[in-house]
DNA sequence: TGTGCATACTCAACAAATTTAGTATTCAAC
DNA sequence: GTTGAATACTAAATTTGTTGAGTATGCACA
């Protein structure tokens, strides 16, 4: 039900409609938690069924009409419950490790392959997180409280990319002189 | 249907039984690859039915009897094809970092404990990681290609755990900060 | 002799996520 | 005047994952 939550969370600070929090999840939330458009959705709708949010309708002449959702005071108290109350570490199912566990059953190459793409897939979130970094979170000592608290799930996100950008350096490395040693 | 695949990998090096995976997955491969008993024991009867695993009964006079599964040519074939078929980055679904974007919403002590319990729990995974290096990973030159594969999704496991601590502590010295400037 | 523990595995209801395929509106460019 | 892109949202089958409750054997310990 966590999904719930993570909206919650977003629209308390923010009223907004499906398709900017479709958005929100790609860009700023993307490096903790993930939601395709259709979860989001289909998680709006029973979030307003149970009265945690409220939808209005916004008729728009330039665009297609939206509906603008904020968070109702049964759904502020539903997100402070959640909020104390203790969650345990992610799940993790990380394709490419298993990959590289059974990697000895083929080519090198099609390793070296993967791990140069998942380094540049995370090369280019890094730079796009130290570029909000740069625009949203230069002064923070003078930053809302809330803000501040954002500040820190980037800062996840930034040790989040780094580190895998190392981790794929290294072993790359460790392939390209597992070549040398077999030339 | 990677789970299939992960548990591939798995018997290909080491065929194995259901209980045994169970105890491999809480182990070895939770690092990067997180699946509950039953799925497991699912997975096992799905792979079989499929043709892609192998399971023997071996009769027991001291314990239950149980059901020895190896992979068969079809499923390292099915491995293979796989493995070369580029796949995506995980999908991140962390309540901590939830809590954390919400955090200015509740009383700071809350927060406080859940990154110390946080903290507490990659710290022990850290060590249990570096225990295993130490026994299993000692001499790598002369290890077997597989063991030096095995190894790399060891100290991916390693950094993983490592990188969490560190942004844990990052995070709790500032809300220790926050106090100190209201006090 | 009965209590707990490790081994070894099964079933089923339920919830959540993925995949695939849409509808509909407006604007701008060709 | 039609194509493509951005906005804004809907529907539903299928696959995965979670939760909770079982069954059954043999050993050690008290």
């Amino acid at each position: 039900m966590s999904l719930a939550h993570t909206i919650l969370a977003s629209l308390v600070h923010h009223p907004t409609t499906g398709y900017e929090l479709v958005k929100d999840f790609n860009e700023r939330i993307a490096c903790y938690w993930q939601a395709s458009q259709q979860q989001i959705y289909r998680e709006l709708s029973r979030m307003e069924e149970q009265g945690w949010i409220e939808g209005e309708r916004v008729i728009q002449s330039d665009r297609p009409n939206k509906k603008l959702y904020r968070v109702t005071e049964l759904g502020l108290k539903t997100l402070k419950d959640w909020l104390v109350q203790p969650s345990n570490p992610a799940a993790i199912r990380e394709e490419l490790l298993v990959k590289v566990l059974a990697g000895y059953l083929v080519d090198i190459a099609v390793i070296r392959a993967e791990l140069e793409r998942r380094r540049n897939y995370h090369q280019l979130r890094l730079e796009h997180y130290y570029q909000t970094e740069q625009e949203h979170f230069q002064d923070l000592d003078s930053a809302t409280l809330s803000m501040q608290f954002t500040y820190r799930t980037l800062r996840r996100g930034i040790r989040y990319e780094a580190d895998w950008v190392e981790w794929c350096d290294e072993t790359l490395d460790w392939l390209n002189g597992m070549d040398q040693s077999n030339v």
